[in-house]
DNA sequence: TATTGTTATACTCTATAACTATA
DNA sequence: TATAGTTATAGAGTATAACAATA
């Protein structure tokens, strides 16, 4: 992907995009889309070739926070599926990353837990998605919670 | 995917999801990358058994809005390379809904025009999202303007 | 019977690279 | 040389269904 000057889709006109939107111009949820991604693939860019994929941060930082979570939870913390789970976390585990115990409680479950690596990555993940996050914060400005309220609003009444 | 009750991730603290977040609870691109989530698979849902997947409405609703877009110009539209939209327009094509024809001032171009039926699935289409939106206004309520800045600006700063 | 996790399988979306044909 | 589009190919990410082990 080329580096853009402006999103071709949301530009301010006359300078030179000259696609037209139609209904989409007023749509919420067309500009939630374009946002997220312009904003997921600064951040993808940001982090490079770091070793752990922008898809699986999430899942490394929620075994972080939550430590000894089950695939279940994770499943349901990441609203995917269970099959999607397991390679998920066989390849994190397979990096090093985490690793995964059988519950003595229940010996269906498996829990997961950060290795010394895991916790290393994670910090250095954290990092970068702080400072991809401050760039929000400098466009969003002081209207950041009444922001924030507005996408956790979104999430709990649709969900 | 089951319809889940209040999103796993973004609950009111207490009602037993007991999923700790971390640094991402004051993050935008975490809060808009669930929001978006949230609001695609809402809409998806709604539009059920399309033949149009989701995914393909923003090239049908383009190519409508701009009649004889040429593929490259689709290309830098959706952000996607050029490889990706070949076979996105030729599905479009084999469905009926669009018309490939090649550029008579430059004959390495295909322009994209739809056929009556993709008039009318863009239509039908056009109405379901006009609905979805029209959940996220009453969601958003009389911040819409503000909250549509907010995202404009992510997306031009970004970029 | 119900739940946890795995496996087999398939589909969508996307990109890179090499190619053709035009310019 | 440069651009428009295609093809071959590959890699994420995801889901459904059938399954084994456990509850």
């Amino acid at each position: 992907m080329k580096k853009t000057k402006g999103h071709p889709l949301v530009e301010p006109s006359g300078s030179g995009g000259k696609i037209a939107l139609g209904p989409l111009e007023t749509f919420i949820g067309f500009h939630l889309r374009i946002a997220q991604d312009v904003s997921f693939q600064t951040y993808a860019h940001h982090v490079g070739e770091s070793r752990v994929k922008p898809g699986r941060f999430g899942a490394l930082l929620l075994i972080g926070q939550n430590p000894g979570l089950t695939q279940m939870e994770l499943s349901r913390a990441l609203a995917r599926d269970k099959s999607s789970v397991t390679p998920l976390v066989q390849a994190l585990q397979q990096q090093g990353l985490i690793i995964r115990k059988s519950c003595d409680v229940d010996r269906r479950r498996v829990t997961l837990w950060l290795t010394d690596a895991g916790e290393e990555e994670l910090g250095s993940l954290l990092t970068h998605a702080e400072e991809h996050d401050r760039k929000l914060d400098a466009i969003v400005g002081d209207k950041k919670e009444e922001f924030l309220a507005l996408l956790r609003k979104i999430v709990n009444e649709l969900a």
